[in-house]
DNA sequence: GAGCCTTTGAAGGAA
DNA sequence: TTCCTTCAAAGGCTC
């Protein structure tokens, strides 16, 4: 009996350190998913502060459209009134009004939009599954059709895409959900970048024409005008700073008044709102590289005190990375103490049990002897 | 060269 | 929430 147990000892105690192992296995593994879950939740955050400014930049934008079409509208009354008034120059709210109106009007009239220039940098749209289908699948159909046209196979692909079986296309909607994947990322680092056409959002075409029209009309008119008031101000109070703002972070190239309009409403000459909501904007870009103020006057000097702050907030990562791992190592080594402290402990259990053994067994024969 | 034809499906705006 | 519109792809055809 006693040997038996001599013998099952070492066995429970293999089990025990394979259930220690594999503990561990599993302690670092959840920490790597923690890790991972980190990472991620890094990256979306930063998404959803991309999306902020953009919805932010979007309203400043509305609002200044709107406005303009409000100023603009009893102008244009009273000049229908008086058809005999001699013919003026170029107006430019009346111009902008037209032009505006025209489009809006002619938008809902039609329902449709006019095709756009599209950004040639732009990132393309994610391929539907059936789109997918269609490019895997059009040449076979083609050869097995070649009298039929090309409408012809699109419709009989479209056919067969019906009777596809729901794995089949699984196939192509985990192909899709690959390319949404693709786009979503170049989406988020993508600014219009092109000059020659324009920033031009997707889903956005019709502001973007308004715009363009209005920035057109405003262009042509201070060549021909010095206009009064708000939109003078508008142009010459702070071209340069603009000038540089608008290459340097600008989606619309060619628009200093409108960019002007933006960027005081930027600096909180907007609603209360507007300021608010600014204030979170700015507030997301300090996350974003490191949480520190910025002072410059200057865009040159603010782009320096950029740059300074990403190098302090690259090595603020670095050590970061730095410290994590040195505690890694630690926790580790504090492991590696605790098993070997539970072997000797095992280890001092089982001499103890032996003694005792050998204890048992030479009373139980000094009994027997007596 | 731009736009149309055809199809489905995703996405976004308007009502 | 529903409806409507646009845009992705393909290549030939028309203006």
């Amino acid at each position: 009996m006693s040997s038996k147990s001599r013998q099952k000892q070492p066995t429970f105690k293999a089990v025990a350190a394979n259930d220690d192992l594999k503990y561990k296995r599993k302690y670092k593994e959840l920490k790597k998913k923690i890790r991972e879950m980190e990472e991620e939740n890094e990256k979306l955050s930063l998404k959803l502060t991309r999306a902020k400014k953009n919805i932010q930049r979007l309203k400043i934008e509305r609002s200044f459209l709107f406005d303009r079409l409000e100023q603009s509208q009893p102008t244009n009354e009273s000049e229908s009134d008086t058809t005999s008034s001699p013919p003026r120059a170029i107006d430019s709210e009346e111009d902008l009004s037209s032009s505006a109106e025209e489009l809006l009007e002619d938008h809902h009239r039609t329902g449709k939009r006019k095709k756009q220039n599209r950004d040639p940098n732009a990132p393309k749209r994610p391929r539907n599954a059936f789109l997918m289908y269609c490019k895997s699948q059009r040449d076979q159909a083609r050869e097995e059709n070649q009298n039929k046209g090309f409408q012809d196979v699109t419709r009989i692909l479209s056919q067969k895409w019906k009777d596809l079986p729901n794995e089949e296309k699984q196939k192509y909607y985990d192909m899709y959900n690959k390319e949404k994947e693709r786009y979503e990322i170049e989406m988020s680092s993508y600014v219009g970048t092109s000059s020659q056409f324009g920033y031009i959002q997707p889903e956005e075409s019709t502001r973007n024409e308004v715009i363009t029209r209005f920035d057109n009309n405003v262009s042509n008119h201070h060549h021909h005008n010095d206009i009064s008031g708000e939109r003078s101000s508008l142009t010459t109070a702070e071209t340069s700073r603009v000038a540089t703002t608008s290459t340097l972070e600008s989606p619309y190239n060619n628009n200093h008044s409108y960019e002007q309009y933006i960027d005081e409403n930027e600096r909180g000459i907007g609603s209360e709102y507007e300021e608010e909501e600014f204030v979170e904007t700015k507030d997301d870009v300090k996350l974003d590289i490191g949480g520190d103020d910025y002072e410059s006057d200057t865009d040159s000097e603010m782009v320096d005190e950029l740059a300074a702050d990403i190098n302090d907030n690259n090595k603020r990562r670095h050590s970061k990375a730095e410290r994590e791992e040195a505690m890694e190592c630690e926790d580790e080594v504090r492991m590696e103490e605790d098993d070997e402290n539970e072997k000797k402990d095992n280890e001092g259990e089982a001499a103890d049990s032996k003694e005792e053994n050998l204890v048992n067994e030479t009373g139980t024969s000094e009994n027997d002897e007596i």
